[in-house]
DNA sequence: TTACATACGGCACTGCGGTCTCGTAACATG
DNA sequence: CATGTTACGAGACCGCAGTGCCGTATGTAA
């Protein structure tokens, strides 16, 4: 799978793939990814543009792996933490991670709105590995009865994460508060 | 305000505004946002270009306008009800009048993401209503007594509507069942 | 009636994403 | 070496968003 060689014919330039991407980060953190042009993400890499779409659909899977390459940590929660401080922690680096990358997260959500395929790809990519890391949290909290066990795991990451992307996507700042605020309402609830 | 005629040179067609909002709620909601462009938008129409632009920055707002024209119930709610009851019935009744339009609103979710102007005045006229509306439920809770006095409505309000955001975006179905069970938990919370 | 101001439909223009073709380059096979 | 196959940079081409300009139409004010 990773050998995808025919053998035969020109070999692919190995340079191209990371110069394409290098470039695509560096554009899209400087300008912004609506205002990079595929042109300029091209010439900048110094390769014609047939170079780039023979790698990627276009622009989106691009910056796609250009970001993923550095935001890829999702690193396992450590496992003598309880339920409320893991989730704390988790929220607080995915959000001084994202930090920089935020912008170009947010226009690779809004691309996937128009683009069935991309959105399959950026679910598999980003969504569901920070997914499967919460569930993991959330379970292990239920097997050690700090949560109730009827619990529906996948709602409940489902609203831990759109608490993170609303205000994302509506250009607010992700502190260390809110991480805190956001958790502290999943577990406790607001009902007296 | 209302007002805005100069009551110099030549009037405004005052029809061609209807016939744009109109045309364009057809187009996009049998072809898709991103499959209409704004030329068949004011060829359906029967206006020239500039008599779009005249009226709107972009397709964006043209949209936004004749959507918001059919979804702009953000009706008051009951106040003999629960603050459970009022919630679900709130996320139902959002559910079920997106169920047509939920595909243009992210992608006017979407086209915001790469304009600061326009998401602005979406945040205006979609996302602050709502929220004004659920702050309210939330408040008289608190003040019934069945909520804690010492929440973040705003926070709360985030997460609740984050936890709608989410799967919209992700292209998952909104039904009942997500609306009770989102409710649930953020009311109930999830912890022991 | 005569200015003046604004709206109108139509169209040209630029820059973009995406596709395609050209001539050339680099590899494997025989 | 000759042949076949694929990659390469370059650039033509299409449809589109957005802007600007044209000649014309429709209103107000002198």
């Amino acid at each position: 799978m990773s050998a995808d060689e025919s053998s035969k014919g020109r070999p692919r330039d190995r340079s191209a793939g990371p110069a394409l991407m290098a470039a695509a980060r560096e554009l899209v953190l400087a300008r912004g990814y609506e205002d990079v042009s595929i042109r300029a993400i091209v010439e900048r890499a110094g390769v014609g543009r047939q170079t780039l779409y023979r790698r990627w659909p276009g622009k989106a899977d691009l910056v796609l792996d250009a970001f993923l390459e550095s935001v890829d940590w999702v690193r396992a929660p450590d496992a003598d933490l309880g339920v409320g401080a893991a989730l704390e922690r988790y929220f607080r680096d995915l959000f001084v991670n994202l930090r920089e990358d935020a912008p170009a997260i947010r226009s690779l959500i809004a691309s996937a709105q128009g683009d069935a395929e991309f959105l399959v790809r950026f679910r598999e990519r980003f969504v569901e590995p920070r997914a499967v890391l919460v569930a993991a949290i959330l379970e292990r909290g239920v097997e050690a009865g700090e949560l109730r066990g009827d619990i529906d795991v996948g709602a409940t990451v489902a609203v831990l994460h759109g608490a993170f992307w609303y205000p994302m996507l509506l250009g607010e700042v992700l502190d260390d508060d809110r991480a805190k605020t956001l958790v502290d309402i999943v577990l406790r609830g607001v009902a007296r």
